[in-house]
RNA sequence: GCUGCCGUAGCUCAGGGGUAGAGCACUCCAUUGGUAAUGGCGAGGUCGACAGUUCAAAUCUGUCCGGCAGCACCA
């Protein structure tokens, strides 16, 4: 005699068990014709899911937020089911729900091709169209092992194995196709709707591990109607509009080419860039009292043996030899050559903190497949900085460092900022208590600090835990940049320390931490979060003095050297083209703003200020026009 | 690194076993024009590299290099 609770908290009375069809007419036809499944106290049930004792309901329809996992989780089966049908040889693995969409991964000799994905797609439409109902089944353990054991599929076969004893074995049905699923489901295959698409094959480790046979992962994607759909596709083609690669290349900012792979060609635009994001950080850092110091790029590799990084990070290191037989190695960080600055004379707890910075070049080999544009590079530059401390002072300096952080990623524009807490991995140095301790610190800098954070379990370096600033990227793609991370390891490995107000000698912790992470990736991210279109304070071209005619070249020249003695970035367009073409031209460059210069302009001494975007123009004194643009022109105080 | 796809002019792309194509950009000429493309002429390519098949390879095959997507790895 179950009564339910709605969410509107009225409550309906049945005589027995009822199942969520029964209920959701119950309520309303309207409802049971587009209810997808259901809410019970909390736990996510199939429409069939009989309800025996009181309890809360929610019906969920395609409109609800909820349902937007469910199509795609539902999505994947038809895929499976499609796949398995027209190439009956594919094992099937697993296939759930993502970010915009869903993926299946399946495991076969041949890998698909693109042409596969339409064929797919056709008999997905063909599967909905059916409209098979989903049906939920539970087996015994015994019985799933040997179904799987005996059709050979070693992967269903571990996946059976990895689910607890406590939790029944659930197969979902449609039609000829039966797969393990926790579910739920769907109604029926014809819930799912039309509105998807494939959209790419690719090569996937079977559990994520490389040493793991490689499946054939299909990506798609799935909305609840159409419109969604093409939102969906229309924002991915505006976000491949502001990929960085792209206005890379369009704003003359860098290339990158065969014989340096992994590095960067600056041209002068990228560059001017380049340094006015680092004279910002570098003011910001000596206002938070930091000391700025240069280490070298090739080290003997008997450092990096006693740094650990011989062992560690071999792999990624670049080496050299020298004349006199020894092997040196590109720094691939630069905390071991920060300690040696560290080490040079004694230091006092008086001394702490000591706040060590360097825009430090570094290289890394990476493997290939990492390497993207200017966000994952081989040779790129830190806005690396060591804060020696002692351990009561980690707090604290955890603190100074995530409102320096915070700062100057609003002076960038970034507002929104995901943290992620990551604590400590399976292998490590140091002991618990250590780790104990240093953890919490680190989480009470974040609370103190106003910081909400996401756990990221076991992922914190091998000698501490660690806080990472994750930014997104214009096509989806999240990039760590800024960091911090706490090491008690570093400092015992390289012997430094202090002489504490007991007379005794410590050891100083070290926090690494970054801001920016390297310039490269944060001048990646800042491109496709602009969309090239730079405040005025950072762009490489802040103003370009056009002229309407050959007559006004004189008075362009001398627009430009009032600009250039206040320090603006400006340049003149005195070609031979008509105002239209120039405009256009310095608009499609993302020029902020465009002097224009006739006769009028001249005789008056006068400039028509148009900004980008800008529909209409400003006629002002040119000293009036200089000093607005110098004032906007400064950077964020 | 792994799987798949791709590589033709500076850019975007067509073509495809027998003399290499377009648009934009570039050069030069004419045009001196008022807020997102003035008109015309011209130049520009060992078709990623190397091997093989063939009378003949940009085109077919193989290997390598590089790019793209994803996975793995990571700032």
């Amino acid at each position: 005699m179950p009564n339910i609770t709605l969410p509107d908290g009225s409550i309906r009375s049945f005589d027995g068990s009822v199942d969520g069809f029964e209920l959701a007419s119950a309520i309303g036809p309207g409802l049971a014709k587009s209810a997808m499944m259901m809410i019970v106290d909390g736990n996510e049930r199939d429409l069939s899911f009989r309800i025996e004792q009181d309890c809360n309901v929610v019906i969920i329809t395609r409109k609800d937020a909820v349902a937007l996992d469910l199509i795609r989780h539902d999505c994947a089966h038809v895929m499976a089911e499609a796949v398995t049908e027209l190439y009956p040889e594919t094992q099937v693995t697993i296939g759930p729900a993502i970010e915009n969409g869903f993926y299946y991964d399946f495991y076969r000799e041949r890998p698909f091709t693109e042409g596969d994905l339409e064929t797919i797609e056709t008999k997905m439409h063909e599967i909905i169209d059916r409209g098979d109902p989903f049906e939920r089944e539970v087996w015994a353990r015994d019985e799933a092992m040997s179904h799987y054991e005996k059709i050979k599929e070693p992967f269903k076969v571990e996946l059976i194995e990895g689910i607890p004893d406590d939790e029944p074995i659930s197969f979902y049905r449609q039609g000829n196709f039966l797969d393990l699923c926790r579910g739920p489901h769907a109604p029926s295959t014809k819930h799912v709707g039309h509105a998807f698409k494939l959209m790419s094959v690719a090569g996937a480790y079977w559990r994520g591990d490389s040493s793991n046979p490689m499946l054939q992962r299909i990506y798609g994607t799935a909305w609840p109607d159409e419109k969604k759909l093409k939102a969906y596709l229309n924002m991915l083609e505006e976000a491949e509009k502001r990929d960085h690669r792209r206005l890379g290349r369009e704003l003359d900012l860098f290339h990158m080419q065969e014989e340096a792979v992994g590095s960067i060609f600056w041209h002068p635009r990228g560059w001017s860039l380049y340094r006015e994001i680092e004279a910002h950080v570098r003011r910001r850092l000596e206002d938070g009292n930091y000391k700025e110091v240069k280490t070298p790029q090739l080290i003997d590799r008997s450092l990096w043996e006693a740094s650990g990084h011989w062992d560690k990070f071999r792999e990624n290191m670049f080496t050299a030899d020298s004349e006199d037989d020894r092997t040196l190695a590109l720094k691939p960080m630069n905390c071991p050559g920060h300690v040696q600055i560290y080490k040079q004379g004694l230091k006092s707890y008086r001394d702490l903190p000591i706040r060590m910075a360097e825009f430090g070049s570094c290289h890394r080999n990476e493997p290939s497949g990492a390497l993207h544009g200017i966000m994952r590079v081989r040779a790129f530059t830190q806005d690396d900085a060591h804060i020696f401390c002692s351990e009561d002072q980690i707090t604290s300096e955890s603190i100074i460092f995530c409102d320096l952080l915070r700062k100057i990623y609003k002076d960038f524009g970034f507002e929104d900022v995901r943290v992620k807490f990551s604590d400590r991995p399976g292998v490590r140095a140091g002991d618990d208590v250590t780790w104990d301790r240093a953890e919490e610190a680190l989480k009470n800098a974040c609370e103190a600090a106003g910081l909400e954070t996401t756990l990221n379990p076991g992922e914190g370096a091998f000698y501490g835990p660690k806080l990472e600033f994750v930014l997104r990227d214009a096509i989806g793609r999240d990039w760590q940049c800024g960091t911090l991370q706490v090491d008690f390891v570093l400092p015992e490995r390289l012997d430094a320390n202090y002489i504490a107000s007991d007379g005794s000698k410590k050891r100083p912790v070290m926090l690494h931490r970054a801001i920016l992470g390297s310039m490269e990736r944060w001048i990646g991210i800042l491109i496709e979060q602009y969309a090239g279109r730079f405040p005025i304070w950072l762009a490489p071209v802040q103003a370009v003095i056009a002229t309407i005619t050959g007559d006004n070249d004189d008075y362009a020249y001398k627009v430009l050297e009032e600009c250039k003695k206040v320090g603006l970035r400006a340049a003149v367009d005195v070609r031979n083209e008509k105002i239209n073409y120039k405009i256009r031209e310095h608009s499609n460059a993302k020029i902020p703003v465009i002097l224009v210069v006739g006769t009028k302009e001249q005789e008056n001494e006068t400039v028509a200020v148009r900004r980008l975007g800008g529909k209409s123009q400003e006629i002002l004194a040119l000293d009036d026009a200089v000093n607005t643009l110098l004032k906007e022109a400064t950077p964020p105080s």
